[in-house]
DNA sequence: TCTATTAATCGTAATATTGCAATAAACAAA
DNA sequence: TTTGTTTATTGCAATATTACGATTAATAGA
C-alpha cells in the first residue's frame, strides 16, 4: 500500500529509518558532502553544482532542513545553507549505534 | 517522475545512498537489530518478532540480501538468515567516511 | 504418496518519491 | 516603480515502494 506501518517500531528504529531514508538519494548525499567541501555557506550554488533543476534542488534542501541537518539564512535575495553541526552530530551518534552493532560469531551460525 | 538520476552522480555518493536507502525502512532496522540481538542464525521466527505479513518481511529480506548485508541458508524447509560480517563491515566504511567528514567552523559561515 | 510446514513469488491496490515547468514571493538596484 | 535575481511553492506526470492475499515450490515426516 505504500504505507510504512510506523506504529509497530520503536522511536529508535523509525528515528534510524527516517535519517536513512534522507540519505537514500544521491542528490542529498551531494549536497550535503558539497557543504562539507567548501567548508562554508553555500549561497545559491548548489543549482549548478548538482546539476537538476532548481524547484528539485530545493525539495531536497526543504527534506535536509525538516530533518534539521541543514540550516538556511537569508542573505538579501538569496539564502545562504550550511550544515547544521550540533544536530549532525546527534545524528551521527544515533547512526552510529546501529551501525557499530557487535556481533559475536558463534558455532550456531551459518 | 519518481525516477532517481543516478547518472549525474558519483559512484560513491550512489553507493552511499544505496546503503542508506536499505536502511530507510523500519522493518528492515528491526530485523537487522534482531539477527545482531540474537546473535545467530534466525530460522523463520521473524515474521513474529517484526509484525508484519509474511510475504512483506520476505521481501524486505530480498532487499537485505540483494545488498549483501545478510546471507540465507536453507535448513530442510526453512531458511537460516545472518548478518554477513564481511559486507556489513564494508559498508559500515563507505557510511562512516560520510558520516565523519570534518567541517572546520569559519567566520564566513552564518 | 499424502499432508503439513516454511519461504518465495505473483499480482494488485494504496501511497510515496522524484523531477520539473510554471508561477509566486521576496528583495536589491536602477 | 520597474526590472532582474534568487528561492519557494504549486501542480502534475512518471516511477518506486509498501503491504498483503493467493499461490507456488520445496521439503520433512507420517
Amino acid at each position: 500500500m505504500g504505507i510504512t506501518k510506523s506504529e509497530i517500531f520503536t522511536n529508535q528504529q523509525n528515528e534510524i529509518a527516517t535519517f536513512a531514508k534522507v540519505f537514500g538519494h544521491p542528490a542529498r548525499v551531494a549536497i550535503l558532502q558539497h557543504l562539507f567541501k567548501i567548508n562554508a555557506c553555500v549561497c545559491g550554488d548548489l543549482v549548478n553544482v548538482i546539476g537538476l533543476a532548481q524547484p528539485t534542488i530545493s525539495q531536497h534542501l526543504k527534506e535536509l532542513k525538516n530533518l534539521e541537518l541543514i540550516k538556511g539564512t537569508i542573505e538579501g535575495t538569496s539564502v545562504c545553507y550550511c550544515i547544521d553541526k550540533d544536530n549532525w552530530l546527534n545524528m551521527k551518534s544515533i547512526m552510529l549505534k546501529f551501525l557499530d552493532q557487535e556481533y559475536t560469531e558463534t558455532d550456531e551460525c551459518c
